[in-house]
DNA sequence: ATTAGCACTCAATAGAAGAGAGTGCTAACA
DNA sequence: TGTTAGCACTCTCTTCTATTGAGTGCTAAT
């Protein structure tokens, strides 16, 4: 559908004030805010249009218009131009980051507070599940009499521990030997992959100190189950009590619960991820629960590893904003992290 | 001060009746509740008389009474007995902790999640510093070239651990060298001990690998720096949002804002933790931001360990539940890590 | 000391009136 | 044919008033 000159401006314009102000807006506002040439009237009848084909709706016959979630999907599709983040705020975001985090998580939230602080809504930032990444480094080291610790090194530099009970009897070089063996044969493999075949493989070859081996590889599959999952980590939730719309506690409940169930929102994502903007407006969105919120979200994605980050907000939602800064963010990171690791 | 029997039953009466309605108590209801054999004007004159003394307010002059933070007060100190968690509760939570936890932290952190759901407040743990812990082990492992990791372990079992930089040129077995010796110095010593001199006479003892040794040191430092902070960990923050008198958003925002800066907790709680549960009713806090907020808490030790865990609740708080569950709670995590460490 | 009775108070609710913002329609104009 | 001014109309929001009802405090009787 395309929509001539005026009526994008007064589009454009209707939205704008809407999301600025949360109250419907009339048509001499319209004028009188972009200083256009042509009278209420004439808005009017523009607005009655746009009313009839859907980008706009009334509250009520009195009242002014609003736009419609068409309207917006339509303003970001067709008419939205991204503001990214300016000099400063890149600045303060490197400034922020640099060389501060130990690991890939510890960037990862920054980041995640960092969005939710300049953007004002909440943000969420999926992290990918470590299977993907490559078994590097395996270790058993003695603790005390029946306990030693299994240490797991992935290549990028997670590390994962875990203890597990060993005979009192076994000697400091002996666990070593195993942990040798075991880092023979997993090294280089993926993570994911090592779960198939390989831990039964490895109980055979070395029959000898069962016990020790066995707890081993228990330890080593507790660890891979639970770093298999994706972690979701948001930030900022309480942004949306500032939205006047969600001055209802009930609403807010609603909201808030499913916030707290942060799995959830992985399964509203697309299945393969792409580093473009994508926008959910409303009732676009699958679940019920959030229907009456926008999602802003974009996939990132560094050597190998894949994850989501995001914006959630009203559907009044400055747009253009949150993919801008979305769009600049995930730069900023991927650049960061080709340079670190 | 001391109330006659009757004028304490009918104390109780409306606290009770006030916790379950948050609606002010006529003097027909306290009568018809409790099956009184006085009549609704009696006790007008001793809800009167109560008033009086400042444990009943009435909102306005034709409203019933609610209790006053001293009401509640004074039914703390002087009359509630508390409810401890039934048998079916108990048999639940240590069927809920049974072996499915690795560490401390993840123990403590079910706790304060199943102290939530069941009473419906919000609950707080602070994990104790680990600078009171021992140093029990320490070990350096080569990972790649020019990267190595610090491994440390206190005697209660907790991991940290952290990437140093390395000359590439340098060899395991003298990682390794270095690494038994910072071990032979710092061995069963406590951490916050560690951080006065050892490190120095350290840098000396071993000039010939000034380096690494610096890195380690510096690592060491800062792990120590990390751990230092008492960790403060809030469930069911949300719970919050059902009680009525939080419908206003400006009251939820505040508290909710209380609630996110973790930080501010510790500073509410008394210096020495013993372990008998405390009560801090509304303006008794010192904190501005929640005295319309009621805490229940209470130390908990564990070998050398001591940490605080609790409630926080609206004034109106069913303040036996909470303190009951808290003792019980407390009795049986005790009691799983003598067991366990 | 207790109680029944009654006048009184005050919040909460509902209804009515008025104000204001904004529209849609009509007729005039360029 | 597109644009505009004018005006009646609609509907929400606010304000004001009346009514209701719960609960008290006081008084007088038991």
């Amino acid at each position: 559908m395309i929509l001539d000159e005026r009526k994008k401006l007064i589009l454009e314009s209707i939205i704008r004030d809407y999301v600025e102000t949360a109250e419907p807006v009339g048509s001499r506002a319209v004028v009188k805010k972009h200083g256009l040439k042509i009278s209420a009237a004439t808005v009017r009848n523009e607005m009655s249009d746009l009313e009839e084909m859907g980008y706009l709706e009334q509250p009520h016959t009195s009242a002014g218009r609003i736009p419609s979630q068409k309207g917006f999907r339509y303003y970001v599709d067709c008419m939205m131009e991204k503001e990214t983040l300016d000099e400063k705020e890149t600045e303060f975001l490197l400034h922020l980051l640099d060389d501060s985090f130990q690991e890939l998580n510890e960037l990862i939230q920054k980041i995640g507070h960092y969005l939710a602080r300049i953007t004002n809504y909440a943000s969420f930032v999926i992290v990918p599940s470590i299977n993907l990444s490559k078994f590097k480094y395996l270790q058993l080291i003695p603790i005390e009499e029946g306990k030693a610790l299994l240490l797991l090194v992935t290549d990028l530099g997670v590390v994962m521990h875990r203890q597990i009970e060993v005979p009192g009897s076994i000697k400091a070089a002996e666990l070593d030997l195993i942990g040798r063996v075991l880092n023979q044969i997993l090294a280089g493999k993926k993570l994911a992959e090592v779960q198939r075949g390989d831990l039964q493989a490895l109980r055979e070859e070395l029959k000898q100190r069962r016990r020790v081996i066995d707890r081993a590889l228990e330890a080593i599959e507790s660890l891979l189950a639970n770093s298999n999952e994706e972690r979701v980590m948001i930030s900022g939730a309480l942004n949306i009590l500032n939205e006047p719309e969600f001055k209802d506690v009930d609403k807010l409940r609603r909201i808030l619960a499913f916030l707290e169930e942060e799995s959830m929102l992985k399964n509203l994502l697309p299945d393969n991820i792409g580093n473009k903007v994508d926008i959910r407006i409303g009732k676009e969105n699958q679940s019920q629960a959030i229907q009456e919120l926008s999602l802003v979200f974009s996939g990132y994605q560094t050597q190998g590893e894949k994850g989501w980050m995001g914006l959630m907000g009203p559907i009044r939602m400055e747009y253009w904003k949150a993919a801008g800064s979305l769009d600049s963010v995930r730069e900023i990171i991927e650049e960061i992290i080709k340079k670190r690791f």
